[in-house]
DNA sequence: AAAATGACGGTGT
DNA sequence: TACACCGCCATTT
């Protein structure tokens, strides 16, 4: 595994979203510099190796639909843990009118 | 070094 | 509103 700036960034990222709040893929892309990397911000919380560090079930599709996430079973889990910490829910979908986090670009 | 993959996003039909 | 297609980027094989 080499250390990719990118993916350093992207958990970062990920790392720092408060608890009842989501990210967007997209968003997470946008922070880290890329904001068309949302595939790729897809495929790293995948690689994830900071799993109970990095609480990459708070990062959801654009369109609030949760989408991946392999542990429990599956995106029911990861619904579940959402909830649980406080995310607004629309069915499967997650509010984000309520629970995206908004946070600006921070450039190191 | 090149090609294939994927937990996306947006637009078109 | 639902389904399909294309484009994008970084990682992995």
């Amino acid at each position: 595994m080499k250390n990719s700036i990118f993916r350093d960034i992207v958990y970062t990222i990920t790392r720092q979203i408060p608890k009842g709040k989501v990210v967007t893929y997209g968003q997470v892309a946008r922070l880290a510099g890329s904001p068309n990397a949302a595939r790729a911000v897809g495929m790293i919380m995948k690689t994830n190796p900071d799993a109970p560090k990095t609480p990459c079930h708070r990062v959801v599709a654009a369109n609030g639909n949760l989408t991946g996430y392999s542990g429990g079973n599956g995106v029911s889990t990861k619904k579940d843990m959402l909830v649980s910490e406080g995310v607004h829910f629309k069915g499967d979908i997650v509010d984000l009118s309520v629970s995206q986090w908004k946070q600006k670009v921070v450039i190191l």
